[in-house]
RNA sequence: UGGGGUGUCGCCAAGCGGUAAGGCACCGGGUUUUGAUCCCGGCAUUCGUAGGUUCGAUUCCUUCCACCCCAGCCA
C-alpha cells in the first residue's frame, strides 16, 4: 500500500516550478535550494497557505534542503505575536519542519536600515513629505505617467539628515517617507518611486518602541530573502508586478544572492471565502465560533472538524501548480478527507436520529456480546463487542411506512440486517395518538442469523446500523455542512458575501445514541459512523466521559442522490 | 486607451513539433453484513479565435477575442 502511495506520488508529473528548480540543480546553477513561507503573523493559516506551505516545505523535503519560516512582521499596527504562536502550530502540526530556520523580518531592521542608507548615499533614495494624498496624486494612472515629487532632488546629506530624524521619531506619522528613486513614468506603477519607510508610532510585537519608521514589504522581502540565501522566492500571481522591483532593490544593492522569484497562482475553492480579511470579518462578527470553528477553512478549523494533516497534505498534491486563476471545486477537498479517513479510522455504530426498536420475541434480561468489526478491510485493526438486547435504537431515515421504490431498508413485514446482529423483521408500529409520530417499532428476530448470515441462504436487501437502548451512550453530534449556499460566495460585488452564508451550516444533534465504546473516546480521534461518515471528537468541547463529536464529512451516498 | 499575466473535458491538470496522461465530478457494470470502500468500463477526432510555417502544431509565428492583476505611507 505504502508503494503504491509512493508509486503514484513519483508518477506525478513536475509541476512548472519544479522543473524550474531541477533545472537549476542540473545545470549546476545551484548546489542546494533554500525556500522560504512568509507568512504576516495578522491572523491564522487557511487552506490557501496550506498550498503554499506544502509547496516550499515539500520541496525542501524533495531535495533535503532548507525551507525557512520567515514572519514577514513589518506592519505592527495589524500583527500580533498570538498569531506568530498559531502559524507555528499550524505549520509544524501540517508536518513540515523549519529545524533552526525560524526568522522574521524584524530581525533584519538594523540591516535594512543600512540598506536604506546605502540607497540613499548611491542617489537612489530620498525623503518625501508629499501627503499620502499628494503622493497618489503623483503617481498618475495606469495610462498615464507620474510627476516626480518636488522632494526627489534634495542632497544626500539633506536625505541622511532628515531620515535620521525619521529614524529617532522627531516626525509625526505621516508627515515623511522614505522612497526610491526610480522612474515616475514607468509603465509599471509599482517603480513610481515606491515607499521604502513610512513613520509609525507603533510598539512591535519583537522590538518594542525601538522603531518609529518601519519598512514596506517589497523593500524588505527581497532584501530578507537575500540576507537567508534563498534560491528560489515563491509567491502568488498578484507579486508578478512586484518583480522588477524586487529585482531592483537587489541589483541596486548587490548582494551577494539573488533570489528568483516565481509567481504561482492562489488557491480559490468554490463554497467558501478565502481572504483574510473575509475570514476575519466572520470571526469578528460571530458569524462563526472563532477562528478554529470547523466550518472555517482554516488550519485550526479543519483540524478541529477532522481534517488529518495527511488529507491537506493529499488534497495540495492533487491540485497542483500553475498560473491559472482556477476554483477548486469543494468535493476535491472533501475526498481527500474521506480517502485520508477510510484508510485510518475505525468503523463505529453511532445512531443520530435514534427511533425505538423492540425485539418482542427475545428474551428480556438477556444481554449477547456480538463481534463486530473495527474496519473490515484491515483486519489487523482487530474487532470489538457489542452488547445485543431486546430494545434497540435504529436510525429514523432507516424505517419507512410507506417503502419508496428503491428504498432496501426497513418498513412493515420487511426483513434486513442489523450489522453483525441479526436479521430482523418488522411486525407493527406505534405511533403518537396525537401527532402520528412513529415512537417505536415491533420487530422479531431469527435467532439462527446471529451475526448477519442466514443458514439457509436466504439474502436480505439492506444492513442498517444498530445500538443497544440499555447501554448506548447519549452525547451531542454536531451536523457540519458547507459555510456557504452559494459556489463563490463573493462573485457579485453589490452583494455582500455574508448574504450567502448557509444557515444550515451547523446542526446540532442532542440526543444520538453511541455505542458504548464511544464514551473513551479520545479528544481529537477520529471514527467512521457506519453508513454516516466520518466524525471525531471535538478538541475544545469533549470532556472525560463525555465525548462531543464533530462531523468531518459524510460518506458518498448514492442513495440520497436517487 | 498603459503595464503584467492566463486561456487543454463540468472543475483542476499533464503535454515542451509526431498525432490529447491523471485526479475530482458524472454515468454504466461487478464484488460487498457500510446504498461506503474496492474493482472494471465510459467520459476532449480536440486543445480561446482566425490565419501562417511544417510532411506533421495543443506545442513555433502572427491576428483577434475573453478573463485576471496593478494607481496602500497593507502584505
Amino acid at each position: 500500500m505504502t508503494d503504491s502511495t509512493n508509486n503514484s506520488l513519483e508518477a506525478r508529473p513536475l509541476d512548472f516550478i519544479r522543473q524550474i528548480i531541477s533545472e537549476d540543480l542540473r545545470s549546476g546553477k545551484h548546489q542546494q535550494i533554500v525556500t522560504r513561507f512568509p507568512p504576516e503573523p495578522n491572523g491564522f493559516l487557511h487552506i490557501g497557505h496550506a498550498k503554499s506551505i506544502c509547496l516550499n516545505f515539500g520541496i525542501g523535503l524533495e531535495h533535503g534542503s532548507p525551507c525557512h519560516l520567515r514572519f514577514d512582521d513589518t506592519n505592527p499596527s495589524k500583527e500580533e505575536s498570538a498569531y506568530v504562536e498559531s502559524i507555528k502550530k499550524d505549520v509544524q502540526w501540517l508536518g513540515f519542519d523549519w529545524g533552526e530556520n525560524l526568522f522574521y523580518a524584524s530581525d533584519y531592521f538594523d540591516r535594512l536600515y543600512d540598506c536604506a542608507i546605502q540607497l540613499i548615499k548611491m542617489g537612489k533614495a530620498y525623503v518625501c513629505e508629499l501627503s499620502a494624498d499628494e503622493i497618489r496624486a503623483y503617481r498618475g494612472t495606469l495610462t498615464e505617467p507620474g510627476q516626480e515629487s518636488p522632494y526627489r532632488d534634495r542632497t544626500i546629506g539633506e536625505n541622511l539628515d532628515l531620515f535620521e530624524q525619521m529614524k529617532n521619531g522627531a516626525c509625526a506619522e505621516g508627515s515623511k517617507v522614505l522612497r526610491a528613486k526610480i522612474d515616475m513614468s514607468s509603465p509599471n506603477l509599482n517603480m513610481r518611486d515606491p515607499v521604502l519607510y513610512r513613520i509609525l508610532h507603533v510598539a512591535h510585537h519583537r522590538t518594542g518602541d525601538k522603531w518609529s519608521i518601519y519598512p514596506m514589504y517589497d523593500f524588505t522581502h527581497s532584501i530578507s530573502d537575500a540576507i537567508e540565501g534563498i534560491t528560489h522566492s515563491l509567491c502568488t500571481l498578484e507579486f508578478e508586478d512586484h518583480r522588477p522591483l524586487y529585482n531592483w532593490f537587489l541589483d541596486t544593492l548587490q548582494t551577494d544572492c539573488h533570489p528568483r522569484q516565481i509567481e504561482f497562482a492562489r488557491l480559490n475553492l468554490t463554497y467558501t471565502v478565502m481572504s483574510k480579511r473575509k475570514i476575519l470579518q466572520l470571526v469578528q462578527g460571530d458569524y462563526v465560533k472563532g477562528w478554529d470553528d470547523p466550518r472555517m477553512l482554516t488550519i485550526s478549523g479543519l483540524r478541529r472538524r477532522g481534517y488529518r494533516a495527511s488529507a491537506i497534505r493529499k488534497f495540495c498534491a492533487d491540485i497542483g501548480i500553475g498560473k491559472k486563476e482556477s476554483w477548486i471545486d469543494m468535493s476535491v477537498l472533501e475526498n481527500a478527507a474521506r480517502d485520508d479517513l477510510n484508510e485510518s479510522a475505525p468503523r463505529v455504530m453511532a445512531v443520530l436520529n435514534p427511533l425505538k426498536v423492540i425485539i418482542d420475541n427475545y428474551p428480556p434480561d438477556q444481554i449477547e456480546e456480538l463481534e463486530a468489526q473495527n474496519h473490515p478491510q484491515r483486519p489487523e485493526l482487530g474487532s470489538r463487542r457489542l452488547p445485543f438486547t431486546r430494545e434497540l435504537y435504529i436510525e429514523r431515515e432507516d424505517f419507512m411506512e410507506e417503502p419508496a421504490k428503491k428504498f432496501f431498508r426497513l418498513g412493515p413485514d420487511r426483513e434486513v440486517r442489523l450489522r453483525y446482529g441479526y436479521f430482523i423483521r418488522c411486525v407493527s408500529v406505534v405511533k403518537d395518538a396525537a401527532t402520528g409520530e412513529i415512537t417505536e417499532i415491533h420487530c422479531t428476530y431469527d435467532p439462527e442469523t446471529r451475526g448477519g448470515s442466514a443458514p439457509d441462504g436466504r439474502k436480505v436487501k439492506g444492513t442498517i446500523h444498530w445500538v443497544s437502548a440499555l447501554h448506548a451512550i447519549q452525547c451531542p453530534v454536531r451536523i457540519y455542512d458547507r459555510l456557504f449556499v452559494t459556489a463563490n460566495p463573493d462573485a457579485d460585488k453589490n452583494i455582500d458575501f455574508k448574504d450567502h452564508l448557509n444557515p444550515q451550516s451547523l446542526t446540532i444533534l442532542e440526543n444520538c445514541m453511541l455505542e458504548p465504546m464511544l464514551a473513551k473516546a479520545q479528544a481529537g480521534e477520529q471514527f467512521q459512523f457506519e453508513r454516516q461518515g466520518y466524525f471525531c471528537t471535538d478538541l475544545i468541547d469533549s470532556k472525560p466521559g463525555a465525548p462531543v463529536f464533530n462531523r468531518t464529512v459524510t460518506l458518498k451516498d448514492s442513495w440520497i442522490n436517487t
